[in-house]
DNA sequence: CAAATTTATTTTAGCTTGCAAAATAAAAAA
DNA sequence: TTTTTTATTTTGCAAGCTAAAATAAATTTG
């Protein structure tokens, strides 16, 4: 219960105890306890000049978190560039730090020493002691053992089955949380987004690869094993396109970065060997099928095919109230369109009565990053509050 | 906690006081509370004549439902038959009926005429009083809003949204729990199968149409609006076969009977309007097909890969340590195969670990019936023993 | 066979949590 | 100034557990 009225001053910026008890539904006598308890913890205080409401009676007073009680770091990592975001006890952010990666497959120790220096970066400016930062998130692409922290394959590595908890905790004495960088995405979404009062949404991304995070019920599934909600590797064709994952037919294998660049080639005409970078090549796709190239067109017409017909298995098999959608700026312009979204639902319409509503954004890394911060943020709460740990 | 000291026991048949402390890690002197309550209540009684195991110590006293406290009815409406199971208290199943029904979509208060026969019958020879039975469990195929015990949809009916639940109430005074036939099938596994120990797995099932059924945690999955699971109803195919839902491509359009029979009329060259029925046209294809007629073959082959994809994608979104898969005898013999698990298993190998146990049942009806009692007897619990309802 | 040992169950005292209701506080309205 | 309204605190009290002691009922042991 301590947890749940932490939360929700947390969630809510500030909240009076009499707001608490009306949305907790406890008793005010209750109220005073636990706020009393979180205050005697260090991690709630009361505001000094709850700024004067209208209104009759006695003032409420509000109550904040405490955002210098701890600080934590998240981390996204990407094939091109890697983002840290500094977080305080409350969930703002105080610093960011960017910087480029190898774009390469690298080793273990190569990865580590890039996550070291970006930890430096982001405390460095802020003034914030390395000793305050208590916990650190990171999110990558790939399959994560949560629970381990083994990174079982991610396509910023060259090996499987790299143990990052373990070789991060030689560096750092902070506890580390690993995890898929679309779970991590959608934990932005659920604590920071503009849809964090939804209970149940889905989040579908569509970058190199294609992801999938899920909300069930305020809680983040992961499927049993950690491994679930592979939409990407979802087969949506018997022997179809290669997939970056060696089998044929998979999902991301007709939307994902990779799956559009290669058709490119032949489609612009140009040397697939070329120097072209995978932006460049999307760019200029999007550019010749805006003025008119055919092969072009079709490259994008055919993904948005599979795309409504991903987003609509979604739907049949998850039954989520809203998909929250993200993509690459080239895959926002011409997949995630009008057309492809009414596909979509045309696909499901068999007798179904509530439909589900599909939105889109195009977030930044640091967003993605921010996500990172959610489960560190979460289980330090816990052990500082001293309840049983959220399993999430 | 006294609805789990009671779930105890009934899951276990029997069970003493200090199994109930070490089963649910409580304390000796909560067991006794606890039990005193459930046998003051009626629900639980000690057995008399405990058989004497061997062992030092005072012997403990086995505690085991009252099996006549009340009684609950399951019925599962099908196409072709209907069936019904009587249960006591304890999950027994005491009596069992089954009736042939129309074979044609009917109306709502013909439907509901067969169920009312129905539930008179399986009483009548019990000797058990209609008054005793205290809830009755539906489960029918379709679509079926599980709050309100309206038919969204289903193929039993002509009519769409029709609130079957209200219908009931004004032949019975018993409440009704109405949900889709999957889910009771799975419910049936959940408390009576060889499985049910386990916490998690899926159930796909395979008959005129394709279902799904999900538990996770020992909770049944069953999407926000409780309409999620349609996997019969997944695409698998760009504009691939015609399903009963009027949409293409769609898993069942392959793997339903209707979808195996009506190409059995062009590999059987026999004339589709003849008046054999799907039953017939089923056994006959899979007599060809031992028998070698290629055509006959191909027809189950093509409908093997894509339930091998239905599966591979079941386990790429769901991980489920365990899928387990019910159908009819023929597509038992042809489709659920080993070389159709094994493809299912390489289509979702990509650097998963840990891997997803298959196994194949042919259910009864009465199984299927016996799972509607689930949620008839889980809710009676709950108002009996006086808790917060279970949200399953 | 009585005493010791072992296991099960009940009893007892105490702790935690949360509530209702009374008391207190702090403001606006009369 | 008094009343009214809203917020918060204080004060018993009840429910739900637990740990530990007490009691029960068997088997083993000397």
């Amino acid at each position: 219960m301590r947890q749940r009225v932490f939360e929700h001053v947390r969630a809510n910026g500030r909240a009076a105890r009499s707001d608490i008890t009306r949305a907790l539904k406890i008793s005010a006598g209750s109220a005073t306890t636990l706020t009393a308890d979180l205050i005697a913890l260090g991690v709630l205080r009361e505001v000094e000049d709850t700024p004067r409401e209208a209104g009759r009676g006695r003032p409420p007073v509000a109550l904040e978190v405490v955002t210098d009680a701890a600080y934590v770091i998240g981390i996204k990592l990407a094939f091109n560039r890697h983002s840290a975001v500094l977080s305080d006890f409350a969930g703002n952010v105080v610093a960011t730090a960017t910087t480029p990666s190898v774009g390469l497959r690298c080793s273990l120790t190569q990865l580590l020493s890039e996550i070291v220096s970006l930890v430096h970066n982001v405390a460095k400016d802020s003034g914030i002691s390395h000793t305050d930062v208590k916990a650190i998130g990171i999110g990558l692409p790939g399959i994560v053992d949560y629970a381990s922290g083994v990174v079982t394959w991610s396509s910023l590595l060259l090996d499987t089955n790299q143990d990052l908890r373990g070789a991060f905790a030689e560096h750092f004495d902070t506890p580390l949380y690993l995890d898929n960088d679309t779970n991590m995405l959608t934990q932005s979404e659920q604590w920071f987004g503009a849809q964090r009062d939804k209970t149940d949404f889905a989040v579908v991304t569509i970058e190199n690869g294609v992801g999938m995070g899920l909300v069930i019920n305020n809680q983040l599934f992961r499927g049993t094993h950690g491994i679930g909600l592979e939409l990407g590797h979802t087969k949506v064709q018997l022997e179809g396109a290669l997939c970056r994952c060696g089998q044929r037919g998979c999902l991301e294998a007709y939307l994902g970065d990779y799956a559009l660049t290669r058709e490119a080639a032949v489609a612009l005409d140009i040397e697939t060997s070329g120097p072209k970078s995978t932006e460049q090549l999307l760019e200029e796709l999007g550019r010749q099928a805006k003025t008119g190239n055919a092969s072009a067109q079709t490259i994008f017409h055919r993904a948005g095919s599979y795309l409504s017909v991903g987003l609509a298995n979604v739907i049949q098999l998850f039954d989520p109230p809203l998909i929250i959608l993200s993509s690459n700026q080239m895959q926002l312009e011409f997949l995630c369109t009008d057309q492809v979204f009414s596909k979509a639902q045309q696909l499901t319409l068999s007798k179904r009565s509530s439909s589900c509503e599909i939105t889109i954004c195009a977030w930044d890394d640091l967003v993605w990053a921010r996500g990172a911060t959610v489960p560190a943020l979460a289980a330090l709460t816990d052990t500082m509050i001293g309840g049983q740990p959220i399993t999430s």
